[in-house]
DNA sequence: CTAGAGTTTGACACTGATGTCAATGTCAAG
DNA sequence: CTTGACATTGACATCAGTGTCAAACTCTAG
């Protein structure tokens, strides 16, 4: 498929789709004509990029990690110690952000709960898990 | 206290303790000098606008967000449904960011455990168990 | 009094992620 | 063939968050 139906099944500006390629997070087949071609295994890899990056995670981060997703699959241990240091560092921070967004999150559920806006909650994953792979 | 002061307990740069202050996030008493004066709840105020930043919550609902927390406190419903409407949005992306950042945390951990790196999980906030952020 | 560290404001620059526009090429439908 | 939708690349603009530098002021130590 092309990159406009990749756009729109993802919600994914085209620009964006192109941009992260150019930042080394997708690799595009090219058709006869130049165009971009993709597969549904890139339909899914742009939409969790997207959803790092707007996450906070910086796109060299996403490379990585995107790259040890793959790696893991094959059980290859190829982690020098640098590496590792880097990955533990950049952990740390993830974990920061990830107790910041909690607590706004709860704040922000129980202003709507305690001003009888709850309604508003309910299309939301708000139910219980907080953690699911969306 | 002065600035300087508060960068160094925070670790955030004078420059950027102006620049919240500058976007509504902060309120700093002057001294007879001119100097910016804070106390320990801005000390606080500064740690926690900073890592909601790092989260990647803009500046703009941080302000929403620390407002609400104060007004929590003397629960007052003031909540129109247009702000209610824009919170449950906000709330929607801050669960989908929650959700990327844990399945990051997740593969970095796997990742460093399974190359004998695990030691550099210890000093985290992490502590062991997969026990969500929650 | 003077030197030095810290503060003030303000300006300019840069990065990262995106939006937008322009000029051009491709393709399917009328 | 022509039109219109979609693609391509490249340039420029914007926005948020920061870094950095400059000129001037304040305060403390010597």
């Amino acid at each position: 498929m092309k990159i406009g139906e990749v756009a729109r099944r993802t919600g994914v500006a085209p620009r964006l789709v192109r941009y992260y390629e150019q930042q080394g997070l997708l690799v595009a087949d090219r058709a006869a004509n130049g165009y971009r071609t993709y597969s549904e295994a890139d339909v899914e890899r742009v939409s969790r990029v997207a959803g790092m990056v707007r996450a906070g995670i910086p796109t060299r981060l996403i490379k990585v990690l995107l790259d040890l997703e793959g790696a893991q699959a094959s059980a290859e241990p190829t982690c020098p110690r640098t590496v590792a240091e880097m990955l533990a560092a950049e952990l740390d921070g993830i974990e920061d952000r990830l107790a910041c967004l909690t607590r706004s999150r709860d704040t922000i559920r129980d202003v709507l709960t305690r001003t009888e806006h709850a309604a508003l909650l309910s299309e939301t994953a708000a139910g219980a898990g907080p953690a699911a792979a969306r």
